[in-house]
DNA sequence: ATAATAACCTGAGGGC
DNA sequence: TGCCCTCAGGTTATTA
């Protein structure tokens, strides 16, 4: 699913739609990870005036509200022309001006579609979440800071949208390894300069990632069509037994917080 | 208050 | 083929 690259590709991919009119939309599955309120299917003529990202939310932003899109485990947006026939997991056609329609697609529907009317940032699931993870106010100090009474494993704290957002299950293990840091350690015990390495690690594979245009390990595709390159540089995960390309030992995995979780025991401290 | 886990869905793949 | 199990880019609600 997709995690910050993605969304912010996805993102990327839809801006096309600024300026242009939501002529209506049409759900045929309104039971998505939240209800899609049944309002929408009323919505007619609204014009878009911005997309934007916070944390793993889309924003599009019309003149008389914003939609905030989760794209949940398998969600995807593709912005195509119409007259394409749905397919199953299809749920949702914005359907634009132009001969174009915005098409949300997802087959576990972990994902949501909501409607605020007024500032998006103030919904109750968007005024609690932690800074950017590409912001000046996500640093070691900031980490460090926050997590000095935190028990739970670091993977877990970094994957904890009140901490930082945007960070996965793919770019917590992979940010890890490149900071070094065993991912079963106690949040706690890390140094402020540890916490230093973490941020830096972070953001550098998040950047990465999205000069790719994210990872695609199934479902995902960008707004039009594309398949994300991040997978071809991925150090550990999905790489369980595999060798570590650094010091060529059998990568470790096991389930933190439910999650899948790959690491080199040698590299990893 | 914090931390672990159950739940929401569908589909693919493996073992038998 | 088919059945049963596990697994998958996330997040919230519930339980301990």
């Amino acid at each position: 699913m997709p995690e910050l690259p993605e969304v912010e590709t996805t993102c990327k991919g839809i801006s096309p739609i600024v300026g242009s009119k939501i002529k209506h939309i049409i759900i045929r599955q309104p039971k998505l990870r939240w209800p899609i309120p049944p309002a929408l299917s009323e919505f007619k003529n609204l014009i878009v005036k911005k997309v934007s990202r916070r944390a793993k939310y889309i924003l599009i932003h019309t003149d008389q509200g914003a939609f905030i899109i989760h794209l949940g485990m398998s969600g995807r947006l593709c912005l195509i022309k119409q007259g394409l026939t749905a397919a199953k997991h299809d749920h949702v056609d914005f359907i634009l001006t132009n001969n174009r329609l915005l098409r949300y697609t997802d087959h576990r529907r972990f994902g949501s579609i909501l409607w605020s009317d007024e500032d998006p940032l103030n919904h109750r699931l968007l005024c609690e979440l932690g800074p950017e993870p590409l912001s000046r106010s996500f640093n070691g100090q900031y980490l460090f800071k926050i997590t000095r009474t935190k028990k739970t494993a670091i993977k877990t704290t970094i994957m904890d949208q009140k901490i930082v957002v945007g960070v996965g299950n793919i770019y917590a293990n992979e940010a890890l390894y490149l900071a070094g840091i065993s991912p079963i350690r106690k949040t706690q015990s890390l140094s402020l300069e540890e916490c230093q390495a973490l941020v830096k690690a972070i953001q550098k594979i998040l950047k990465r990632a999205i000069l790719q245009g994210g990872t695609t390990l199934r479902d995902f595709l960008s707004a039009d069509g594309k398949r994300g390159y991040f997978k071809q540089k991925l150090q550990v995960y999905g790489r369980q037994g595999e060798l570590c390309f650094s010091c060529t030992k059998i990568l470790s995995s096991e389930k933190i917080g439910q999650r899948m979780t790959v690491y080199c025991r040698t590299c990893q401290k």
